[in-house]
DNA sequence: CATGAATGAGAATTCATTCAT
DNA sequence: CATGAATGAATTCTCATTCAT
C-alpha cells in the first residue's frame, strides 16, 4: 500500500512538528502525538502522509540538506570567481542555517548526527550528505590552493576539519549556547579555512 | 563478618556497559536490559547501584571529563612553556579520547552532545564542561597572543571555534567516518588554531 | 468522517473495573492489567483514557461520592421537613451504598479511607467529602436540636461519631462480614443518632 | 529452616518500623528497605528475623490486639461491677490506642482493617479480633440490659454498631483528623453506646 | 482525507527474597 | 547474627502503528 503522492503541504506540516519537537525534547521524545500537536493535527495523520516515524525524519534530513544546498548555491552564485570567496561563500552558506526562523534548525542538526549513529537509514542520509559536502570542499580548497600555487596534499582532512567545525558550532550552539559568541561562528570558520591554506606550502616551479 | 563491599567496581562495570551500549545504539536504544548484558550482569543490578539510567549516564559524562582533563594535564606537563605548545598539546588532550581500547568513547562524547539538548541534567553537566574547557582555551590563547605581541580581541570566539573542531570532529567520527581520514584531526586541529592566532593582529607599540 | 468519541464510556467502564478488582485485591493488587481485564479492555486503553492509575482512582472516589450526594439528596426530599426524619434520611443515604449491583463499593469506601493515608491526591478528596458530610450532618443536628430546644454544643464532634458509624460500618462490612448482622447497619446507625441527640441536654428559657 | 526463637528485641524493633512506614507509606509502601531504616537496621536483618513480609504483618496486628487486650482489661478490673461502667470501660479501652509515643498505630488500624480485605492472612486474625471483641460487647451489652430489665434483642447488632465507631473512628482521625474534634472520640461513642441500650424496650414483668 | 480509539510490545523502575561473606 | 549485593518477576507507563468510522 504505497502512500498517495498527496497533499505535500501537509506533509511539510508534518516534517516542520517534528523539527520543533525534536528541537526540544530529541528524536525519542519526538512522539507521534507531540509532533502531529505541533504541527497542529491529529495523530492519526501522520501515518497517513508517512509510512512511519522514521521517514518523517529522512524527509526532515532532506528538507535541511537541500535548504543547505540552496543556500550554498545562491551565495557561491554571488561569489563570483574568487577562490577564497568561494571557500568563504560555501562555509556561509553551510553555517547560515536559520537567521531567520529556522533557530530549530541547528539543534535538529546536531540531533540527525546523533541519531546517524544508529538508525541505518539515517545513517546513510547523512553521509551522503557530509561525503557531498566534503567533495565540494576538496573540490573549492583544490582550486584555491592551485590557483595560489601551494601543496594540494592532505585536502581531504582539511575538508574533514572545516565540516568539523561547521557540525561542531550546531552541537555548541544547541547544547551549550553559552560558550559561543553571538554571530562569531562564520568569521571563525572563515579564518581557520584561511589558517589552513595558508600553512599550506608554496610549491616552486610547478606553475600551475 | 559483613559482605565487604564492591560497589565502585559495579558502578564502574556498569558506566562501562552504558558506553559500549551507546555506542552502538545510542542513548535510548541503551536499555537498562542491554546496559546490564554489555556488563555481564543482571538488569536488577544496575538499579541497585544507579538511582535511574539518567544517574549513570551522568557518571559516564563525568568519566569522559575527567578522563580528558587528566590526559590534558598530563600533556600540558609535557609541553614546558612554549605557549604554541601548550595550546598544541590542549587540543592533543582533548582530541585524543582513545588511541586504545576508548573507541566508543568518540561515540559517547558525540551523543552526550545531543543529550544535553533535552536533558537537564546532562545539560548542566555537558555545559559546566564546555564553560570550563572554552575557558582554559582563552587562557592558553590569551598567553600565547600576549607573548607574540597580538591583539586579544575575540579570543572567546576563537575558544568556541576550537571546541566546535574538536566536537565536531567526534560527532563524523561516530556517524560518518568515512570522511575523516585516519590521524588526521588532531593535526587539522592544530593547524586551524595556528590559524586563527597567526591571523590576529600585530599590536605596535605594546611589547609584552 | 471522524470516530465518534466514547470516551465517557471507557472512562466510566475502567473506574467500574477497578473497583472490582479493588474490591478483591486491595488497591494496589489492582493492577492495570487486572482493571483491564475486570472491564473487558487492553491495558494499553486505560492509559489511553487516563494519564495515570491515580487518576482512576480519583474518578472512583468522585463517583462513588456522587453517588451518595444523589441518594442522600433524593432522600431528604423525601422526608419532608421533620428534623428527626431528615437525619435519619441522611445516614440511610450513606449507608445505603449498593443494594443492587454495588457491593463493591463498600469495600471501595473502606480502602479509599485507607489509600487517602498515604495518597495526596486521595486524601484530599476524601477530606472535601468528611467536610462536606460533617458540615451537612451538623447543619441537620443543629436544626433537629433547636427546634427541640436543646444544646447545641458539641455538634461537631457528633457528626463526626456518626461518620464514624458510617465508615467503620463500611469497613467492617468489607473486611469481617460476620460480626455485622445482614441489614442492621442503618437501624443501629439511626438509633445513635437518636442516642447523642436525646443526650444533649434541653435547654430552660431558650424555647427556640 | 524455621527462624531461630532468637531476639525478641529485634523482632519487636522490626514490628516497630513497620508500624512508623506503614503510617505514612500505607503497607506496600512500607517497603523492607524502609521498615529496616525506621528500625535502624539493615533489609537483609528483617529476612532473618521473619519468614516474610506478610509475617511481620501479622506480628505487628498481635501487637496491637493484645496492647488493646491488656488496656481492657486493665480498666475493666479497674471499672468494678457497674454495667454501664464497664461497657464504658470497654470502649475507653479499646479507642485509647494511644495517648502516649503511639499515634500511628492509630493510621495502622485503619490499615490493617484494608489489608484484610486482601490478605487472607490478616483477614484470619483481624476477623479473629473483631469476633473476640463483639462477644465481649455483647457479654457487657446483655448484663446491661438484664440488669436494667430490657430487652436483648439485637445485642450483636449494636456491638457491631459500637465496633463500628471504634473503627471509624481510627479511620477518620488518620485519613482526615480535621472532622474530629481532638479528644471527642471516647465521649461520644459512649453516649452513642448509652443510647443504645436507652433504647431498648423495658420489659415487665422478666425480672430477670 | 481525517479522527481518535485501540493494540501490544517494550521501557524503566521497584522490591521481596536469597545468599555469599 | 549481620551486611549489603544480587536476582528476577511484576508493575506502571509510553508509544509507534493500525484501523473502524
Amino acid at each position: 500500500m504505497p502512500r498517495p503522492p498527496n497533499s505535500p503541504v501537509r506533509r511539510a506540516q508534518i516534517v516542520d512538528g517534528l523539527a520543533r519537537a525534536m528541537a526540544s525534547q530529541g528524536y525519542e521524545g519526538a512522539t507521534i502525538a507531540r509532533i502531529a500537536a505541533e504541527a497542529g493535527l491529529t495523530s492519526g495523520l501522520v501515518h497517513y502522509h508517512f509510512e512511519s516515524k522514521g521517514d518523517v525524519m529522512l524527509a526532515l534530513v532532506q528538507r535541511l540538506t537541500s535548504g543547505a544546498r540552496e543556500r550554498i548555491e545562491r551565495r557561491l552564485a554571488r561569489a563570483g570567481d574568487d577562490p577564497r570567496r568561494r571557500l568563504d561563500a560555501f562555509l556561509d552558506g553551510l553555517l547560515d542555517v536559520g537567521e531567520g526562523a529556522d533557530r530549530d534548525a541547528v539543534a535538529c542538526w546536531a540531533l540527525i548526527g546523533a541519531e546517524a549513529i544508529r538508525q541505518p537509514d539515517v545513517r546513510r542520509v547523512y553521509e551522503r550528505w557530509t561525503v557531498e559536502a566534503s567533495g565540494q570542499l576538496q573540490d573549492l580548497l583544490t582550486r584555491l590552493l592551485r590557483a595560489e600555487g601551494r601543496s594540494r596534499l592532505g585536502v581531504k582532512a582539511m575538508a574533514a576539519g572545516l565540516l568539523a567545525v561547521v557540525e561542531g558550532f550546531f552541537a555548541l550552539s544547541a547544547a551549550s549556547p553559552g560558550v559561543v559568541p553571538a554571530g562569531s561562528a562564520a568569521g571563525v570558520a572563515r579564518r581557520m579555512a584561511a589558517g589552513l591554506v595558508d600553512s599550506q606550502p608554496r610549491q616552486r616551479g610547478r606553475r600551475r
